[in-house]
DNA sequence: GTAGGGTTGTGGACAGTGTACACATCGCGT
DNA sequence: ACGCGATGTGTACACTGTCCACAACCCTAC
């Protein structure tokens, strides 16, 4: 534990990260609409006025426990590459790569619906979305992930060039928009293995397709 | 103007048509958080209580606001079926009516954003992605166009009936995505000329990769 | 080392929300 | 005509985000 609730200090140490923390920790369960500002400072251990001197309301606060959760988004994909290693063959390696962003993907919709749309929650836009404060342990935002992998195909000679352009909006929204579905749209309550399935033909249509 | 709202009669007439009518006009603005109990009495002209009277909570009608929104979406694709006619043309006019679906889809989120995050703030299953409730004047709700396109691109010969099964979730999936992104990810702020590109290359996916 | 001064946390207050409970008013079927 | 179930009202409470004035602290300049 490092939160040091019961504190002897005036000053809290790192209010800040605490409740950012105790953000993340709410939205795990309960998505976007359970960070409330108030129950953050009670978990810190400090008045609610308190947090107004770090944010400058509770949307500042959402937005970066936002970003934090594209960061575990990210950490979650890197995760799948590190499961997936590279076999020697180039154009085997580049497809499993876009593979794995997709798996990672989606298994942090599934393991963490809360962060997830938590993550995607707070409006953003492209100029935003390479920002470090998205970036996982390893430096790099999910958007990036998927354009190191489509990079990866570019080389591989798998993605004719004219297509490399922007590819990163149809790749990302077909995971995207499984995910949606998957933790509180339609294809909610599906059972595991019809999920996988579900995947599985959705990164061969990308595969295909694009 | 139907709302009676400087009522003379002690009975509204048809108070739960109207909550549902005012938390549309609040969604279309805001969103599923913008739709607050008290405010759409105060727009039917009645005491926030009186809602309870055909409603069990707010969530209750969240949810009937969120079905009326989903029967938005198919009124907007059975639009986009209009704008597309059938040619005569069997294969053509089947891959046209997919298309058509997704056109209809990502040109209702780009239209009406806060319309279509209400439409999918709601947890949902596939058992009840065919009520009447979540339909559009013409009787069927967006999950039902799907199948449709896909069954005429099965009669067609252009699907191979192995796939499809369960088709609807790769399709719907894909536009879906799209248009999360494009309200309030990371595409947002894109100008039409590149969304409209991104949804034609998108489609083009689809109708390669299904 | 001591007097400020900026930073961080506190206390009290207010408007707005969802919702429970008791009460009022009405329309309809007997 | 009456009474009962359905519909709308009033009061109240806990909870939220946020504003303002105040308190406690740490750091820096003399």
């Amino acid at each position: 534990m490092t939160d040091d609730h019961g504190r002897t200090t005036y000053r809290h140490g790192d209010l800040r990260g605490a409740l950012i923390a105790a953000g993340i920790e709410m939205a795990r369960e309960g998505g976007p609409d359970a960070v409330v500002l108030r129950e953050a400072t009670r978990r810190a251990g400090v008045s609610p006025n308190a947090a107004y001197r770090h944010f400058d309301d509770r949307d500042a606060l959402l937005r970066e426990v936002s970003d934090a959760c594209l960061g575990l988004a990210a950490d979650r994909i890197e995760r799948s590459f590190d499961e997936h290693p590279p076999t020697g063959d180039p154009q085997a390696d580049a497809r499993q790569l876009l593979r794995s962003v997709g798996l990672g993907y989606l298994g942090f919709a599934r393991e963490e619906p809360g962060l997830f749309r938590t993550a995607f929650s707070v409006p953003d836009n492209l100029n935003r979305a390479a920002e470090s404060a998205k970036a996982g342990r390893r430096g790099r935002t999910p958007f990036q992930l998927v354009g190191v992998a489509l990079d990866a195909l570019l080389e591989a000679g798998l993605l004719p060039p004219e297509r490399r352009p922007n590819a990163e909006f149809l790749a990302w929204a077909t995971v995207h928009g499984l995910g949606m579905l998957v933790i509180d749209g339609p294809l909610r309550g599906l059972d595991d293995r019809m999920i996988d399935f579900a995947t599985e033909r959705l990164l061969d249509m990308v595969d295909r397709g694009l």
